[in-house]
DNA sequence: CTGAAAGCGCTTACAG
DNA sequence: CTGAAAGCGCTTACAG
């Protein structure tokens, strides 16, 4: 690899006025410009960004941090952060937790010693907190929540309305037995959609059916089948998220049980499966390309202005499609 | 940030030690590396990755370049390589070519200046060979390969056999007028599946029926609505991936054409969501877990033996789902 | 075993 | 407008 001070040499010039000219930090003489940008091309100097990073404290790197990629929904945002980042001229670099506290940290530490400009963080570990409010470099909460008694940038979307809008919509096809596959309850999204269940209920005085679940497919499995032992009257299901409600749909299916006519599922998220999925799932869709470029974005805006940015309740949106239907259509 | 200079200041040595302690590189007295390791503890401290890299010339980073993400192979094929890849001590930065050239050699640039230890590249574009030679760095080509007169390391399943075997089963399965939905034939995966199908219809005596159509979901729409007007007879579909094998479904199910019995489908890589669609599809599954670790260690191997890994061919294996069943079990 | 020095490849005050 | 110098935070010959 050329490196600048060779690149000088050749162009009769100074480091100091290649960098110059490579950065457009100062009027260079025309004639020495040319002589250098000539060089540059000649050679195809690229400057090493390590050593740009280790004077700038800054790489250009936003580092991402997921659970782990058993919810399409992980995968799906990542596209967005990765666009909105290049066209940002930022890299993503990505990590994963697996849920694990120790592995969070570490994935925090290397980011911070890769100076790294920010760091984008999906998780439900409440004691991260402290560490990330003793950190220099902006810390941008995505999809969950953690209790917010200081100024975290959280971005996430109104879990609670959501999943009131699911349960009202299967109370409004005329489900009168609604189950609600809630998810890890140390999951904020798990625990608004899981209130929003219950507030429907009690506002519709319905009974209020809950079954434990994850938010992955194998876990819908095993999830629906216990419910199905628990509460053999069920005849609409309000999913912990899309993956689930498929694997619930798989279930009944292999059951006999028709859905919708006998069982209406509906889920969350509306990853790009539910509706490439036969038949296709009724859901809340989340809008995550929007929440992915408004994460990256708050990351960008803080280096400008280096203030915090703030924190964005996302609108939901029910979206109706195979799994559920107004029984009073027919 | 507290640097290795106030550590060393702090616990009464020079950086030069700290360094020997941390990185375990020389004996330090065991007095003095107490009283180090004490201050590092106390301090929190974390060696700059940064600085380091810039000495070493090597900054743990694997770089992954990928098309996009409009084929879940892709995206899942990723989970294995961060999981190898965090195994190793290697971080994954992730970025996208679009099927861009420019885009493409931009980031490998890119890459290249961040000191990565090594790319991982899932590309067709042929230019790219130039490139890559000139890189001081190892570059793995995964899933589909370039014209290799050279040393390139290469690591992709066998699309050849993984297509016969699926036009075999297809004819073993009743089918008499099978179409193959080809993909781009600037991809060399596609190239060896297309041999593949016409190899054996050749050997079976049967008419090679063929759709243009590319890797995705949307293409898979469009391209299985064209092969129903083209070609009437079709009792079985070879597609160019499970993806499309899917959105052959679903136009097939929208026309009411039932599946198998009316037209059998079967696509290729076998990605998770194949076993969980209705019906399950029937597919040649790529060992992507194999492969995705396999690329990660070439590089890794690479850095300790300063070897080029050897290219790999993957074997591929027939699952048999619900999309085809033999019509003599009947 | 250990410290001072040099250097990785940039950038930016500073002085002219 | 421009060059020499210092420094970003490490690591490793080198000399003792």
């Amino acid at each position: 690899m050329i490196s600048i001070r060779e690149v000088a040499k050749l162009a009769g010039v100074s480091p100091s006025t290649v960098s110059r000219v490579i950065n457009n930090t100062a009027n260079v003489d025309e004639e020495k410009k040319k002589r250098v940008l000539k060089v540059i091309e000649e050679t195809d100097f690229k400057p090493n960004q390590v050593a740009r990073s280790l004077f700038k404290k800054s790489s250009s790197i936003i580092g991402l941090i997921l659970p782990n990629t058993n919810n399409p929904f992980f995968t799906e945002i990542i596209k967005y952060i990765e666009d909105e980042a290049y066209k940002q001229n930022y890299k993503i670099l990505i990590s994963y937790s697996d849920n694990n506290p120790k592995k969070e940290k570490e994935n925090l530490d290397m980011l911070i010693s890769m100076n790294a400009d920010g760091i984008i963080l999906l998780t439900s570990n409440e004691n991260i907190k402290n560490e990330i409010k003793n950190i220099s470099i902006p810390v941008v909460i995505i999809d969950r929540s953690l209790n917010d008694d200081n100024d975290l940038t959280q971005i996430v979307c109104d879990h609670y309305k959501g999943a009131k809008l699911a349960t009202k919509h299967l109370v409004e096809c005329g489900c009168k037995n609604i189950v609600n596959m809630k998810g890890p309850m140390e999951f904020s999204s798990a625990r608004l959609r899981y209130k929003g269940y219950v507030d429907i209920c009690q506002e519709m005085n319905l009974d209020i059916k809950t079954i434990d679940c994850d938010y992955d497919y194998e876990s819908g499995i095993k999830s629906t089948k216990e419910l199905l032992e628990k509460y053999p009257e069920v005849d609409g299901i309000v999913a912990s998220n899309d993956i689930v409600a498929i694997a619930a749909y798989k279930v009944l299916d292999n059951k006999g049980i028709d859905v919708p006519e006998e069982i209406m599922i509906i889920g969350f998220d509306n990853i790009s499966f539910a509706s490439v999925f036969t038949p296709e799932i009724t859901t809340i869709e989340q809008p995550m390309e929007k929440m992915g470029r408004k994460a990256v974005n708050s990351i960008v805006d803080f280096k400008k202005n280096n203030s915090t940015g703030e924190s964005h309740i996302f609108d939901v949106k029910l979206i109706q499609r195979q799994t559920t239907f107004l029984k009073e259509d027919i």
